[in-house]
DNA sequence: CAAAAATTTTAATCTAGATTAAAATAATGC
DNA sequence: GCATTATTTTAATCTAGATTAAAATTTTTG
């Protein structure tokens, strides 16, 4: 069998265990889902997964943190593509959700906080804040320079940011929806924010 | 101490543990909390519970049950008061916030369908899928009568039933933030929706 | 108030699933 | 191919938490 160097080895298997630990964890929950949910997708024995993490609670930690990691990334190319604040918002959301649903995904959903140790929970809430911030930010700067119309950032943010994370409830892989979601998803949240020329 | 009927006060304790249990699996999901959490709230035994559900899973169960309930009330609410299909969704949104943050919550978040015994899931995922598509055709409805802008509505719906749904993921009781969300929220769920004379 | 019914608790039991240690297997470097 | 290192499995252990039965307590009814 080709040879691989060691890290990169382990890196490509520890990966593999994340995104199926969030497949379990976006359907099941965190206490719903059992190590031996998680082993039997990559064909492994639960034990085998103590080889890569040290725990159950360190695996959901390492999906939030990979979680946190993409929308970060998504923003970052948000910011630097677009021009406008609507623009770059509007983008952010496009790449995020290009993420969620396409090869890169699926994402863990961060709808487990509490269930994670104390310093590891403050951690994720702290990246969590951040990007919620980032988000409001965005928002912000489109009102300030005229391409987003006047509202509540911090409202409105929670309202977008809620139809970005309950996604992986409800898309389960299906190609064809896949692709609807990413063409129309951004739209969708954002077409309300377009500054009317004329409204009465 | 006073006496009440026994149904009578056999169904107020009932509702409360319901009560309990929601914020309970909203917080920290269904295998998450133990019924210990829940029963402490009241301060029960947690095998007082026993008298009340057969077993956790009814507990869950329960919880669907009457948060599919009071989004039905609130559909319902809508539909009679408003004229048009927008102005329908819009209250139906509004009324169904109310009940979220008010005092008739918190209303348990459908995110653990899949840990339903088979029987409860179907039925479930039936009401699920039956308040979905009578919002999408509140939202259909009004594209025919011109008081929304043609779109999506499945995808339209989906994203905002999310924003819904994600609420008690960020929204912990604060009095004031309630009056903001259910001041807010629906316009910010439905701006994007209305009709523009004008837009190029 | 006494009997009957309703509610709750106490004290077990029982089980799934997390975790671990030691053994077995596979991959790699020389 | 051999020695070493990396990976996985087998086979225990251990524990939290669901569930239950019987006893205790509280409420209701006549």
């Amino acid at each position: 069998m080709a040879t691989i160097a060691a890290e990169t080895r382990f890196e490509i298997q520890r990966h593999r265990i994340l995104k199926a630990a969030a497949t379990c964890f976006n359907e099941k929950g965190f206490s719903g889902t059992s190590l031996k949910d998680v082993s039997r997708q990559l064909g492994l024995t639960d034990a085998a997964l103590y080889y890569y993490v040290k725990n159950k609670e360190e695996l959901v930690y390492q999906c939030y943190l990979r979680a946190a990691e993409l929308g970060r990334d998504a923003m970052d190319q948000g910011r630097i593509e677009g021009e406008t604040g609507f623009e770059q918002a509007f983008l952010y959301i496009r790449y995020h959700i290009e993420i969620m649903v396409g090869d890169r995904g699926p994402v863990a959903i961060m709808s487990e906080i509490p269930s994670l140790k104390r310093s590891h929970r403050n951690e994720i809430l702290e990246v969590s804040r951040r990007h919620s911030a980032g988000f409001e930010q965005l928002l912000a700067c489109g009102i300030e320079d005229g391409s987003i119309t006047p509202c509540d950032v911090r409202m409105t943010g929670n309202a977008i940011m809620g139809s970005i994370n309950w996604i992986p409830k409800w898309f389960h892989g299906n190609a064809g929806t896949a692709k609807q979601i990413h063409n129309e998803f951004p739209e969708i949240l954002m077409r309300g924010l377009r500054p009317n020329v004329a409204r009465k």
